[in-house]
DNA sequence: ACAATATTGTTATGCAACATAGCAGTCAAT
DNA sequence: ATTGACTGCTATGTTGCATAACAATATTGT
């Protein structure tokens, strides 16, 4: 990777018509673009589609991932969703207060609150999941089955080295 | 149907088993969280790589929509970027102030102020989105020139009726 | 053994993105 | 001629997310 790139220097007088046919090609590639729009835009259905059951999605995702695997600490979630350990606080004090899970500290480790979900927490996972899903089923409509499953693998191999990088 | 069947009750009591099977299988299908997940990713990077050019990805856009076609209005770029019109004059002055264009009355409608990219705004336009190209680059690496087309197409295919909707 | 360092859960606080409400000026329509 | 709609703009509120710091506990290095 060189860092100066050596570029034939038409860059003193700025050639608008070869820029504007560089900027047509960059743009009709961007992927970023549509990334963004897509996932403002299904962020909001599901916001909305659990505002029934007074979640939002990150509070499922909390919960999701106690249900998924008991006995995870906040810190551990922190790191799986990529949040604050500061701003999960609320989180589970919310879901918390709903008895959707319970805390129990860990014998070997006082400093570690272990997470266990309750059976209505387990119940509650379900039903938001199924919501989310019913959101996604509209939203993804006009994708096959074949193509929401190869929709999935590309997003999951564009973000996959979030962790592996510096995470 | 038959009641009296000796058959457990799962309905009263739910059941944890079945419900466990049933989050399960809903996540290992559900999108939204990959297209979160994969978005804020971008997102960063892309953050990052307009940094160097004292620049976000929304100031990028609204440059990019007046080079794209000259003589838009801000409340056109409104609706395209789905920003509110509120939130665009602050980046329209920055922008603005680096001389990249410049406004003219429209002599037909005097509340419109149509946008005309300068010989400068053009090259940073090309010289923006090159470095979110090349930061693009780096984070799709592991697809493809074909999966990074695919992803594109079902992306934009994903958010394609936010216009037909309500918009 | 013990000092230095790291981790956990938590509070307090700042910030930046974004939305809402309202304005005066202009246009369109019946 | 009034009513409604649109533009560019200011002011303001909400909120998601980040930083900084803390006490308690655990781990590491020497």
């Amino acid at each position: 990777m060189d860092e100066t790139t050596s570029r034939p220097k038409r860059a003193l007088v700025p050639d608008t018509k070869a820029a504007l046919e560089d900027i047509r090609q960059t743009l009709s590639q961007l992927v970023g673009y549509h990334l963004r729009r897509a996932s403002v835009y299904d962020m909001n259905g599901a916001v909305a589609a659990l505002e029934a059951v007074d979640a939002r999605p990150i509070t499922m995702s909390v919960l999701v991932s106690i249900v998924e695997q008991p006995g995870r600490t906040s810190a551990d979630i922190c790191r799986i969703l990529a949040i604050k350990r500061a701003n999960i606080v609320g989180l589970l004090q919310a879901l918390e207060s709903r008895g959707l899970f319970t805390r129990r500290d860990d014998p070997a480790d006082q400093r570690l609150q272990r997470l266990y979900p309750t059976p209505e927490g387990i119940e509650a996972a379900r039903h938001w999941l199924s919501l989310v899903q019913a959101h996604e089923d509209r939203i993804l409509a006009r994708l096959s089955a074949g193509e929401r499953a190869e929709l999935r693998r590309l997003l999951a191999l564009v973000w996959a080295d979030e962790r592996t990088e510096d995470g």
